[in-house]
DNA sequence: CGCCAATAGCTATGTACATAGTTATATGTG
DNA sequence: CACATATAACTATGTACATAGCTATTGGCG
């Protein structure tokens, strides 16, 4: 359901088309939320159903048409209540800290290779999260000039200031794994140091 | 399918029976992963079609059976190859950071219940996790006595390393949240200086 | 002894997400 | 003009997870 709101959030930035939506929900650039085209159609025409959206007709080329939709009152009204709601918290999943916590079962090398990637893709998630702060904070991300071009002047620090916030938060997540993956090299040094390779359950 | 090497991964410990499995994957008292009966008891019942596991039934008083599972060497050597096998990882998806780059949408009140919510939520993870750490170094965690007792001496020192190392990375990640939520505080505190509470699209 | 909670073993149903693929039209470039 | 990519709009299929509920037996406590 959080797709949902996701967007309603982005069309109170500017109508767009169920491509143009899907665009931004990919999941390689560095957005905030991500969602693929199966959930995202489909959530476009049960919105546009229970009147939250409404899809207008365009003209695309001689022969083509695409549908824009456009956030009603009710979708607004449905964003509100939903930003004035409490978050209900699910139970913390991922697999790279369930994995490490039985390094024991592989070589030292393994334990290497993991914690590098770790580290590696957070360092690139970092990259990405820090690219989108910079577009927010220089006005020049199309959503935020979106933002800024439709409402008043005397909001537009809060709308920058905010978009800003949920990516340094990201990219404080981002910048601890790095550093719990290089803290595990160094743990692995102290490891090697004491033993050499003597394998679990053998 | 990290369920499954989960479930593999506890059973190195000690077998357990389904509910023992259950239990430690239960959502509300901070383990490394998490689910549901809905999906345990159909992926152990797998895991023993493939060989992985071996049940075997156990008398329970008078009248009740118990199946108690073993991992098998198959299972191992499945396991050792997940654990030797670079993972693969999924778009990152949070509704709380998605959210407050929406703040603007709501009443300050709203805002600061939210930030509230979160560190509080966080920082009952903290507890959590960190008894947990307590624990796995004290050795009354019963996994890690169940390993210390089945496995040589010379491993227990990275049994009980890597178990500590994987909730570290947890608690670091949650005391992210909680730095986070409260500079957002602080963020509305400027916020709130500079405009009183026009919200967009008013 | 009765009652309640724990242990034990599940299933049904629905939602969220991943992956892969499809057809049609427009546009830009060489 | 031909070709490749983007735009546009999806669907099919399968896995992961959430929620709620079920029956049976055991054990502890008042």
């Amino acid at each position: 359901m959080s797709l949902r709101y996701a967007i309603l959030a982005i069309l109170t930035a500017a109508p767009l088309t169920g491509y143009e939506t899907a665009k931004r929900f990919e999941g390689s650039v560095g957005h905030v939320w991500h969602a693929p085209d199966s959930q995202i159609y489909p959530e476009l025409r049960r919105m546009e159903a229970e009147a939250l959206v409404e899809g207008r007709e365009e003209r695309w080329g001689p022969k083509g048409t695409k549908t824009r939709y456009y956030i009603t009152a009710a979708g607004e009204a449905a964003f509100r209540d939903w930003m004035a709601t409490p978050l209900k918290y699910a139970p913390w999943r991922d697999v790279a800290h369930m994995q490490a916590a039985y390094f024991e079962w592989t070589d030292p090398e393994s334990v290497r290779m993991h914690l590098e990637q770790h580290a590696a893709h957070y360092t690139e998630q970092i990259a990405q999260w820090s690219s989108q702060v910079q577009a927010i904070e220089s006005h020049e991300h199309p959503m935020i000039a979106a933002r800024l071009e439709r409402y008043p002047a005397e909001q537009h620090e809060r709308i920058v200031a905010f978009k800003a916030f949920a990516y340094e938060g990201l990219i404080r997540l981002a910048q601890a794994e790095v550093d719990w993956a290089h803290s595990g090299l160094e743990l692995l040094e102290r490891l090697d140091a004491d033993v050499p390779a003597a394998d679990a359950g053998d």
